[in-house]
DNA sequence: TCATCTGTAATTATTTTTGTTACAGTACAA
DNA sequence: TTGTACTGTAACAAAAATAATTACAGATGA
């Protein structure tokens, strides 16, 4: 299980807060205490899927490309896309075996019921929701 | 992350399938097809969790405790207990920077939300049920 | 033309997860 | 009563996933 959601939010809640001045991976990686390489990665999928623009050389940086309003929280787990909800299996059950050879449809269909259940509640908060509740 | 919550499942569909026939953990290893320690470290987990019984020595294995009935996915998950749902972040972000000092406080309350929200669902899931999918 | 940034690849390090080995203890059965 | 087939754990090793580091080409404004 790894922080890229963790990451990407906390770097779209940056630039949110920072308005109309852009901000450096290296700034942010200060404020998220990890790697600049790993936030640039995650800026570049999040300029791809449309919430981040960024300006390269001297002066350039990062800004959120389009209101905070305007980006969900589901948009933003979506354009992470991790794993399974409940986690994955590394090996493939046994097809000999009647349990083995169905349980992964139907532990497929277990989380894409959840998947469903959860971006519907996260489609409902905003990027700028979100940041509203900091003090 | 891990596959434990499959583990878990699939460790106990297999027993109710047996009905009042013992599984061994190499069986259930086979089907699932993982190493068999693992499975009775998860075995280990879930006859303290309640939903298992076992014998030792020679004729030994497992059991389902009570009926699938009574067991709701929410229970399995619950007793398997994950990292957060949306991934978790290893380090902790800079607390001199507004923003990272109470972005986990506000990903830990989102956390929470996804939980309830996931737990209620499953919790409308019996073990039953799910094994009644098999064909 | 220099300094400062993005963008990305390649490699290494670290952490997490899974597998393996080992063995004590239990219980049944021959 | 002794052998066999299990459980229950611990300790360690291997593999996989994740994050950090290094490197550097290219952009852009001062």
């Amino acid at each position: 299980m790894n922080g890229r959601f963790q990451i990407a939010v906390h770097i779209l809640t940056l630039l949110h807060s920072a308005g109309d001045e852009s901000l450096s991976s290296e700034y942010m990686a200060g404020s998220i205490n990890v790697n600049p390489v790993l936030v640039r990665k995650e800026l570049s999928n999040l300029r791809k899927a449309g919430f981040v623009k960024s300006k390269e050389g001297n002066t350039g940086g990062y800004m959120l490309a389009k209101p905070a309003q305007q980006i969900s929280i589901a948009d933003i787990y979506k354009a992470v896309e991790q794993s399974p909800l409940l986690g994955k299996a590394r090996n493939v059950p046994n097809p000999a075996c009647p349990i083995g050879q169905q349980i992964d449809q139907h532990m497929y269909a277990l989380n894409t019921q959840l998947i469903h259940l959860v971006t519907d509640h996260l489609g409902q908060q905003t990027l700028k929701q979100f940041y509203n509740q900091f003090k």
